[in-house]
DNA sequence: GATGAATGAGGATTCATTCAT
DNA sequence: AATGAATGAATCCTCATTCAT
């Protein structure tokens, strides 16, 4: 009885909330810490449980942070779904998710450094559910550039590929040396920065010199002959700028 | 008498060779095993060296592999100035930092990455030599894009900042699967992709060529008048880039 | 299967039982070996763990060789301190304690050398534990001399700090022979010639009673008496104080 | 002839010189860093010979701190040599060898500290040159204190041994504190504790017991009235304790 | 299911000493 | 005699993972 007494009451609880419990220690841990001293004992205190139940739901470390991580993506996929819909126009909603990159960086500096340094690098990335997520995430940048190159917003023969690469490349340089704590940065600034050269980089091609301002009257008064006769212009046949 | 007859013969070399060989027998090692798999012992049994020797000359294990990097950052720059003078004009130049920036990284995956992964996240990375030469090398960027500026080859508002990490970060995006062995990459053909977006991003306002741009205009709407009148002119008639 | 048949089967046992088998094997390897030559690996082969384990409890080599240490203290004082109750009187107490130091260092060379070389010239000696077991200890010195002054045993005056220092001074210049191995001693003869010598130095000033004070005066009327014969006195004949 | 050039010109010097600066210069990176942290190579290059150099003239490391602690120690001797003889009196010179002592030690912690140490606890310490040394040092306690008995200044039946490890004993414990930089020590105020000390413990028996130093006191009365009756009493005719 | 004690492999590093030149 | 490059042995410690209780 005494030792009854003295011993720690075992807690029995629903799988999923010891999960649970565990992800947010260890994510804690992550953050305090890195990857690569957060012990799996400091975990296991934190979330209070023994090392042995971590090995329950998680077949090793690795797999533990992976699913942190995955956790946070997921997260972050959400929170932008739930944003992005109101935003319009391929420039904005370029702007948008470049912004909400970056403000996912900011807030979480030591999840994204666990990204790009330990799970990017590592053999089997691509098979992993972090690279679908990732994925996930960095398709938003291709598809809003096929359908503004569709609508005409941009002009037609761009990789999308190239654009997320450039995009999401160029996110990651800047902020090397926040995630080293060399310096902060400014999403905000970034962002535009960001937008306004892929934009000019993906706009269609125009002109503003007196020859195409003459051309522009001609074009006014075509759209006006066309709009007399009813016949269908084709759609967005020019565009001055945005 | 066994154990002299065991004694390799001691070879007295200048200190200059036998730095060499060490860093010739590290950087073997390393692309053969990578950073954290490639053991001292080995390094030193290739060069023809005991371990105490390495220490003679490195103080630790990451200052030999910092200083082999090092020496390929030097090669590379030695021989990127010994091939660029001749290129003429802001686009070439631009293309031909980027494509041999690629081609370094196809000759030498392994150290690629140890740069990647070891090196550039590290806390003191700014204070590095291997940063300077880092720098030195995307520094190129920055001073063409300045230089086309300056001759209004570009236009001027441009942050050549920016531009540079979203060459470099574009790149280092793609070759990310060669360098997980996951795949191979065309350095030609990304080196035009990124070459013409930068260059379209950069270029002055009125686009590449006012008189072209006008004519293309003039084009598209001589096409709607055609089809006011009816007559059905072959889709985009004509095209003077894709 | 092999590595099972391999693998000793694994003993659960309660942190105490471990400890005190490690502390045991702990101070067989160092007293046979020293210090210095006391290798983890042989301790836990003797604890019947693996090296490991012992990092479990101790956070290092210094510390669980202190904690040896330490352990033979506590046992030297309690035995101290079962014993000395029955002792009456300040000389045969300075005795004792005298006495049972030897005879401990006699009991342990190995412990007693580590201690004198390895952790009282340590920097931060003053703040360990060690530190406290041993002033615990010699404080008794201090305690019966103040003791022993206050009842008039002892004359006032003497610093007991001094005598602490010379007794054990004393002790430990005698013993390094047999800590050398050159030689042994004898306990009793050292203990009997300290407190001999210790005591006289503390006996309490010659005195002033009366029958002194009567002889005094008979002193006087002699030298009155050996002036009128002119008759030489021998040198010294009598003294009171230094 | 480049070369020749470059080359640092040997120098050729007497054997005597070289070690004498050999010594010079170990001397002082033992008092800076301690003997552990001192590198033959720090040594060599302080002194201006190559470490191949100092191997010609000492035997190994120990050799030469050996005889670096030697030739303090001689030092010391001399020095003391050249003041003692103007002393006069047991306690005096007891008090100017305490002193002298303290003295050096407090000039040379760092030596200090490699003779208690390093050397004393050494398996063959007996037959170094160093134990001479110290043992020519320690023994002038030893002579004094015959002296003084043969004179009567100190009582018969003391065992010199015991006094000379009383005093240095006692020294050496009231310096560790010093030797671990915890604390400084005034040489005069500890050589007279002990002086004083040690005096008492040695003067001539005046007595513990106040009845039975009375009696002495009479019984020496007594015989000078003998005396002055010319009937001759025996010496020291009788004695309570030796 | 929970516990947490036990496991055990694995490698960088130092520096006194030697001896070919 | 001087040089100084080369030698090489030797050991502590970490911590993810397992499995007997």
């Amino acid at each position: 009885m005494a030792r009854a007494a003295l011993r720690r009451p075992v807690q029995r609880m629903p799988a999923e909330r010891r999960i649970a419990d565990i992800m947010v220690a260890a994510r804690a841990i992550l953050t305090e810490r890195g990857a690569n001293d957060a012990l799996i004992s400091d975990i296991a205190e934190r979330a209070g449980v023994v090392e042995g139940s971590i090995y329950r739901f998680f077949s090793n470390k690795r797999d533990l942070v992976e699913r942190v991580v995955e956790g946070w993506y997921e997260d972050m996929l959400a929170d932008y779904g739930a944003q992005c819909d109101g935003v319009r126009g391929a420039r904005n909603q370029l702007r948008f998710v470049v912004h909400h990159h970056l403000a996912s960086i900011k807030r979480e500096p030591a999840l994204s450094r666990i990204m790009l340094q330990e799970f990017r690098p590592a053999p089997n990335y691509r098979k992993t559910r972090l690279f679908q997520l990732n994925q996930t995430y960095s398709q938003r940048i291709v598809d809003i550039v096929k359908a503004a190159v569709a609508t005409g917003e941009f002009r037609p023969g761009v990789s999308p590929g190239i654009v997320r690469d450039m995009i999401f490349g160029c996110i990651e340089h800047r902020i090397w040396a926040f995630l080293r704590n060399e310096g902060d940065f400014d999403p905000v600034e970034i962002s535009d920065a960001i937008t306004d050269l892929v934009y000019r980089a993906l706009a269609p091609d125009t002109g503003t010199d007196s020859l195409s301002l003459a051309l522009d009257r001609l074009d006014e008064t075509t759209a006006r002959l066309e709009q007399l006769t009813r016949s269908k212009p084709p759609v967005r046949a020019r565009k001055l700028k945005s």
